[in-house]
RNA sequence: GCGGCCGUAGUUUAGUGGUAAAACUCCACUCUUCCAAAGUGGUCUCGAGGGUUCGAUUCCCUCCGGCCGCACCA
């Protein structure tokens, strides 16, 4: 009997987890035959089912086993003045500034000039040059310094006159062509272009300023805008969450690592509301070590997770904390699932910019309040991405003739394995066997996603198994059929070992296993 | 967005200024009583566009895509 031996992490894991996505149909490249899409992604047919696996395992724990967290699900496009209340449009307004030959990156608002004026003494005034400087509490005298060192290291002579500093928001196409780069002192910078990372589009047939709306860049303010009518309506009482799952677009500069950071991508959040006297922290804590748990129930390992906080000086002024629960992907320790303390100002952002007050009446405290938000939010194609990293494996086999192999393999968790049992009959010319398997399929089928393979050796159909992470093999063999107890072979996938159920044992072994 | 490297079948690779190949995979048939068996047959390929040339997968340019580094990541 083959028994798997030591397995090894391939010399190079990303590429043979992008290379199996391909080969095995979990992942393709958007449009790829118009020549792909920079940062889109497609999901093929066993990647559609490990992605929905993983969503319904999310939704299923966080929505529906508690009894503190309602579901909803608001539109992709919406009120363009949300965006604005929340913060998105203006933080991502800014335009950016590169200097081609130094690399560095200003902001456009943040990077002043001058020209440098100078009064000959014949009384001909003329603009000799330009200077720049970054924004500090200096700046004009920095500018000023810097002209007058232009105009002694030149030579000229007349009276210079005062700077005039302005942004480089301000400057001409010619005036960017001439003014220097605080790196280099030539003029080396490009025009000041935007980088706002949300989609445009625009709402009605009309394509005017007073149409444009954005592609939600997340999910996470459909929760706060429909806060009123869930409390309304929802029977529920703080402390409570609402959660959503869907598509969000960000128009990354650099999508990269395959769909870790993709541009259409499909998020998880959850936002649980507590009173304004409540121990924000504990529950901030709580949160962390829910989805530490819920990640670890899916499979991936606790040796790649970990903790990291964000500091306090970069926080958002309004967040009281924000941890990141980390995975070791082959590229490195990634942010995975941000849990973030964030006060009470979403909900007041979107009070003051609606108008509709968002408070709500405590019957214990007797109090009105904005509730304070705990945010646990998660990206869906990223949990994807951690899973086909943290189950491959390329192991050594070696079988009864002391012939060493190797096998892929895929160590899903039962819970989201895109097939959960493989029915196969052993031999595919004896029509006793396939009459028996193919019942037991048609039986599975109903409840569970099974797969049916009577093709090739019977070696092989376990192997290829194996490659897409099946957790179990059942095999039809004459002993199911000549034999008293109708049972089957059951093969498991990570340590092939074989042992013998019958049907009754396979459904609660599904039972128990897959939830 | 910048710089460097790269793009040949589903995958991994070879090769060429004269219409492209191997292995594995995949499909079909035969055979097969438990770990990628064997035999036979079969499908599929030079990222796109333009230029040079009698002729371009090969040389040049542009674009698209990939990897790495920088920058960015509310």
């Amino acid at each position: 009997m083959s028994t798997p031996a030591a397995s090894a992490e391939p010399a190079n894991l990303m590429e043979a987890v992008v290379s199996l996505a391909k080969r095995r149909g979990f992942v393709f490249p958007s449009s790829e035959i118009y020549g792909g899409l920079n940062g889109f992604f497609d999901y093929g047919p066993l990647g559609v089912e490990l992605k929905k696996n993983i969503r319904d395992c999310w939704w299923n724990d966080m929505v529906r086993r508690r009894d503190d967290v309602v579901g909803i699900e608001t539109s992709i496009i919406m009120h363009p003045k949300i965006w604005e209340a929340s913060g998105h449009v203006a933080g991502f307004s800014d335009p950016l500034v590169d200097c081609k030959v130094s690399k560095n990156r200003y902001r456009a608002d943040q990077l002043f000039w001058s020209p440098i004026v100078i009064t000959s003494p014949e009384g001909v005034t003329a603009i000799h040059g330009y200077v720049s400087a970054l924004e500090n509490e200096n700046t004009a005298e920095e500018l000023q310094a810097a002209a007058e060192l232009f105009k002694r290291k030149k030579a000229i002579v007349g009276t210079l006159a005062p700077v005039q500093p302005k942004d480089f928001t301000e400057a001409t196409a010619d005036e960017v062509a001439k003014i220097p780069s605080p790196a280099t002192g030539n003029p080396d910078l490009t025009p000041p272009r935007a980088f706002n990372m949300m989609f445009q589009t625009n709402v009605g047939a009309m394509t005017d300023a007073s149409s444009v709306a954005y592609l939600r860049p997340e999910t996470a303010q459909g929760m706060f805008v429909d806060f009123k009518n869930v409390v309304d309506t929802g029977r529920v009482k703080l402390p409570f969450g609402i959660a959503q799952t869907g598509k969000s677009f960000r128009n990354e500069i650099t999508p990269r690592n395959f769909i870790f950071r993709s541009r259409e991508f499909e998020q998880m959040e959850m936002e649980f509301f507590i009173h304004e006297d409540d121990d924000w922290a504990k529950w901030h804590r709580y949160w962390i070590d829910w989805c530490t748990g819920w990640l670890k129930s899916i499979g991936l390992p606790a040796s790649h997770l970990s903790e990291y906080d964000h500091l306090k000086e970069k926080l958002a002024f309004y967040s009281k904390g924000t941890t990141d629960i980390m995975f070791k992907f082959p590229f490195g320790v990634q942010e995975l699932w941000g849990i973030a303390a964030r006060g009470n100002y979403d909900l007041g952002q979107h009070e003051k910019a609606s108008g509709v007050p968002q408070a709500i009446f405590d019957e214990t405290s007797k109090k009105k309040f904005v509730p304070h938000v705990i945010e646990p939010a998660v990206g869906l194609d990223r949990i994807f991405l951690a899973t086909l990293c943290a189950g491959y494996a390329e192991e050594a086999v070696t079988d009864e003739k002391g012939n060493t192999e190797q096998r892929t393999v895929l160590r899903f968790s039962p819970r989201i394995a895109p097939v959960k049992v493989a029915i196969l009959p052993l031999l595919k010319n004896k029509e006793t066997l396939t009459d028996r398997a193919k019942a037991l399929y048609k039986k599975l089928q109903r409840r569970y996603a099974v797969f049916y393979d009577e093709g090739g050796a019977i070696g092989r159909r376990y192997r290829r198994q194996d490659e897409i992470g099946t957790p179990w093999c059942v095999t039809i063999d004459f002993d199911t059929i000549e034999k008293p107890g109708d049972t089957f072979t059951l093969r498991e996938r990570d340590s092939m070992a074989q042992r013998r159920v019958t049907e009754a044992e396979l459904f609660a072994l599904l039972e128990e296993q897959v939830y």
